[in-house]
DNA sequence: CTCTGTGCAAAGCGTTTGCAAACGA
DNA sequence: TCGTTTGCAAACGCTTTGCACAGAG
């Protein structure tokens, strides 16, 4: 029994060779976004509907496997849910680069300023990557 | 002339009296979603058109007199453009929160050790404001 | 064997568009 | 007066739903 195979049945979701090629296509990627998503799937999976992948990316989401990062100005991308981390967006490349950083600081500051209870917080920070620039 | 006339002249828009009323609704609620204010303006304004709200918005973002925020899970809100700070919004109530603090200093850091340009950045801190604790 | 997932087509919903009339400057 | 805006209805595009069949466990 292969990873993603685990991932899925440790999130009570069962394992169909669709949702294989939807986690599949996502890890590789990192981030990526509906419509490169279907196109990148009907590649490997020529039938797949595209009502099942968005039936897949809202039971996968549900389950706490995949979150959606919004974006200001473009569509959301999915990814595989792991560590809190920061995103840098490029507008050029479009690339999402994640970024381990300590965000906590920060938001714990601000919260405490403004007995304020935080659950989730999200750093979005847009501009031009190094390879663009 | 008052002021929102003045404001919406400044960024080239013409004041009609459905952007008066659209920005009196932003300006006095701080944030509000499509529907909020769709549903405030027709007390205000009765003869306005959903149609006529999206184009104004539209065209207020365009010209940088609205900013759009996007919030993890709920609709995004729209509040008039003011100096960068960062938000608050509160899963109970629903509320959205300013806050001017030095979101900066973390952005540059990440910025610095990505050689990443910024031009934006967005932190959204989710949670349970005091007055819902 | 049972329950869940898939694929299709249709429905749903929020947003945008085209157009004639009204209006702001 | 001229160019822009409004309001309506229709169009659009993305997402969800219903259903019969297929497949996972």
């Amino acid at each position: 029994m292969n990873n993603y195979t685990h991932m899925l049945r440790e999130h009570n979701l069962k394992a169909t060779p669709q949702r294989l090629a939807i986690i599949d296509t996502i890890y590789t990627s990192g981030h990526i976004n509906i419509d490169n998503l279907y196109i990148d799937i009907k590649n490997k999976f020529e039938s797949i509907s595209l009502a099942t992948i968005y039936k897949n990316i809202n039971s996968m989401i549900k389950n706490l496997l995949l979150e959606e990062v919004k974006i200001p100005n473009q569509k959301s991308v999915y990814e595989i849910s792991k560590d809190k981390h920061s995103h840098l967006v490029c507008t050029k490349c479009e690339e999402v680069i994640d970024v381990y950083t300590n965000e906590k600081d920060i938001v714990n500051k601000i919260c405490k300023e403004n007995d304020f209870t935080v659950s989730q917080s999200d750093l979005i920070i847009t501009g031009i990557c190094k390879n663009c620039l």
